[in-house]
DNA sequence: ATAACATATCAATATAAGTTGATATGTTTG
DNA sequence: CAAACATATCAACTTATATTGATATGTTAT
């Protein structure tokens, strides 16, 4: 019944939702989410957390980055997933993916050998000290 | 998605997962839910509200009673209701069961032909005023 | 009509969850 | 190793939700 409650307050705030939305085609770091929501970090951090906590999300540190992906390991928690993804239009989705989009060029066409590199909200690593 | 977002929140409270087991077995009153739960009556009406917001059960009046029972009329709905259903052991439900069963017993033996009849909290209506 | 009753609703309060700015931790780069 | 960075965590605060006692509304029984 614990679990059961974990994963419904999960799933019961928009952030989260938006957030499993955003996941949909795989896996993005802290800093993704960040630049396509144009919130926060700690803000996504929280949320995460939450999402993580309920099992709904796996991540996978590599170097200084946090990488969220869905986890729908078992039937309830597909159907779940898979409700929200059907639920939200991605319509709803239309700015998140293009600050996403936006962000993620910006990365490539600062280390164009595809790697994966964040900065703080705003996007603000023209400089390309990073790697 | 706020659709979504009411029906998570629904479910992301103990009480109203019982609720909806407890409502298992067919339509009960809202005094039925209190003697079963022991609680106020204005915490439940509370939470039955709150369930209804989201359109997990359904109410129906007849004369001075509530009636409340499980509403499972889509896919989604269905799903989730089935899940809350297999993920609460009846051993978790054996007080408010046994509370509930009492309750109607009770009720059976002052108007015998079975109607469904209440009191406050704690049943005190021997006197059998209730019909 | 009056009394007993079932339920809903309200205002007050208590508790929980979300948000924010600041800071800590560990990582990579130069 | 110092600087830049990504993320986590914390404490203070804000907002949302749950709980309670009191009261209102409508129903049935006398």
């Amino acid at each position: 019944m614990k679990d059961m409650l974990t994963i419904f307050k999960a799933l019961s705030d928009e952030t989260r939702l938006r957030t499993l939305k955003l996941l949909e085609h795989g896996e993005l770091c802290v800093c993704d989410i960040v630049a396509a929501f144009d919130m926060i970090q700690p803000k996504v951090s929280f949320h995460l957390a939450a999402l993580k906590a309920a099992g709904l999300v796996r991540d996978r540190k590599e170097g200084k980055w946090m990488h969220y992906k869905l986890d729908d390991s078992d039937l309830f928690k597909r159907f779940l997933i898979m409700s929200v993804m059907e639920r939200i239009p991605e319509e709803t989705m239309k700015t998140d993916r293009e600050r996403l989009e936006g962000f993620l060029r910006n990365k490539a066409d600062v280390i164009p050998m595809a790697g994966r590199c964040c900065s703080g909200k705003g996007n603000k690593n023209k400089g390309g000290t990073c790697r």
